[in-house]
RNA sequence: UCCGGGGUAGCUCAAUGGUAGAGCAUUCGGCUGUUAACCGAAGGGUUGUGGGUUCGAGUCCCACCCCCGGAGCCA
């Protein structure tokens, strides 16, 4: 086994002779000439048998081989315009090392349902692969950034008190002899801690959500990145934004081609992520809404088709900032030009994906976050510890949270966030 | 939670109220360069569950269950 050679590592190795490791994907045969396409994780690779050059028992094994079953591969490596990849295995033997008859998820097409009942056999798709393949570019150019632009990763609790931004959306478990906990929808309120400690953090994990949701935009469970930076107001806040997003789709497109190629992506539209991303005010917004002919009036909160109609304005995402305070909350900043509004904004992806960014500035006076906390009703106990970072050196600081499987989405250009995630956890879908 | 669509072979779907079918998958046979290969044959069904109308129900009616799409909420 030790000797065996990784797919993507075989162009540099043409004329060897190697064994591969991996899964059938589909066979063909011709009576005399057979081919089997076999995936690694690395790559794909077209191994052909000649029935005149091989032993009549290494015939006989390929013709039994079926869709999935484990194998090792021997050959010789050899480069063959007509492979894929260019690349092919002239073999001389084949070693089952795992079977499987009756593989459910056949070449052709099948229903949502189905696939995402058989989702961990789902995975080993070559679509599926390239959009893990896209999701762990995303993630690690996520880290890249943050490490160079010298953040300090804190690691948030997932368990935590009746703390949030809105109750009632929590999932609840039995914690000891404390009552209930709940699993975190946000690391954001530990994370202001935290940027008092060390100036610019960010905490990346997953978040939780009760809300019955379901559209093509929601998990039960995601992974959020939430950056935090002391001293930055919501225009630095804005700009880090455009900057971090920018990095993310650079990386993919740099690293990911063949995978966005696999997904049939048109890179055209990410080509264009570029800073400065246009801004738009939360009231500019509402009223070149109105001029679209939508019925929607000041104060109330930007719908899905709304933010799909403003976004349709540009050719990259757009910012729109400074929604009304009534609908957005506790914690966001209040702008002290338009008392009605915060110094927040969201981040429109292009081509209709919708919001991947919420940010804001904090709310760094003390009594009026109390006051906040008061209006909507909050366990005031509960937030002690928060009120007190405004009570011991209150700093202006802003931060934002970036929705993982959403930005996932946008790059590899698939319609619903389920897929960029590996088991989705969806009101109806707890298995596998 | 609300609105809309659906549940028939392992999968994707057909079937005027009148004998449940096709493609893929599976099994067998054929084919020396295939790209979801192709050609031929075979096996495979309690039509989501329960009740009702009818000479007769996959089809019509009622209830329930499950799934899909969208909305709200938000990342």
């Amino acid at each position: 086994m030790a000797a065996s050679v990784r797919i993507a590592d075989l162009p540099g190795r043409i004329g060897d002779a190697v064994t591969v490791l991996g899964w059938v994907g589909t066979t063909r045969s011709s009576g005399k000439i057979g081919f089997v396409v076999l995936r690694d994780g690395s790559g794909y690779l077209q191994a052909v048998f000649l029935k005149a050059d091989v032993p009549p028992a290494v015939w006989e094994r390929f013709k039994a081989l079926s869709q999935e079953t484990a194998v090792a591969v021997a050959g010789s490596v050899r480069a063959d315009p007509r492979a894929p990849g260019g690349v092919e295995l002239t073999a001389s033997d084949v070693t089952v090392l795992g079977p499987s008859t009756d593989f459910p998820i056949t070449p052709k097409e099948h229903g949502t349902a189905f696939l995402f009942e058989h989702r961990h056999l789902w995975l080993r798709s070559r679509r599926q692969v390239a959009i893990m393949r896209v999701r762990h570019e995303v993630i690690q150019a996520i880290r890249d950034f943050f490490h160079q632009q010298d953040f300090y990763l804190v690691d948030t609790p997932i368990l935590t008190g009746a703390i949030g931004e809105t109750a009632g959306t929590l999932f609840e478990t039995e914690y000891f002899d404390l009552g209930s906990a709940y699993l975190a929808q946000t690391g954001q309120l530990y994370l202001e801690a935290a940027a008092a400690a060390l100036g610019r953090v960010y905490c990346f994990g997953p978040t939780f959500r009760a809300e019955k949701s379901k559209t093509r935009r929601h998990l039960a469970e995601f992974w959020m990145v939430e950056p935090e930076v002391a001293w930055n107001d919501s225009d630095d806040n804005m700009r880090l934004q455009e900057d971090f997003v920018s990095y993310i789709v650079g990386r993919c497109l740099e690293r990911r081609r063949d995978e966005l190629q696999e997904l049939e992506r048109d890179t055209g539209p990410l080509e264009r992520v570029t800073p400065p991303f246009p801004r738009i005010s939360y009231t500019d917004a509402v009223t070149r809404l109105q001029q679209l002919g939508t019925d929607i009036s000041w104060g109330a909160d930007l719908g899905a088709e709304a933010e799909n109609q403003l976004s349709q304005d540009y050719d990259r995402p757009v910012f729109v900032y400074n929604y009304p305070r009534a609908v957005k909350a506790f914690y966001m900043k209040q702008n002290a030009a338009d008392p009605r509004t915060v110094l927040n904004n969201d981040c429109l992806a292009s081509e209709g994906y919708g919001e991947i960014i919420g940010g804001s500035q904090r709310e760094d006076d003390h009594d009026l976050l109390l006051a906040r906390i008061r209006e909507q009703g909050l366990p005031e106990e509960a937030y002690g510890w928060y009120l007190d970072l405004r009570k011991y050196g209150t700093f202006v600081h802003s931060g934002f949270g970036l929705g993982v499987e959403r930005t996932v989405a946008w790059i590899c250009g698939v319609p619903h966030i389920r897929e960029c995630i590996a088991f989705p956890r969806m009101m109806y879908r707890l298995y596998p």
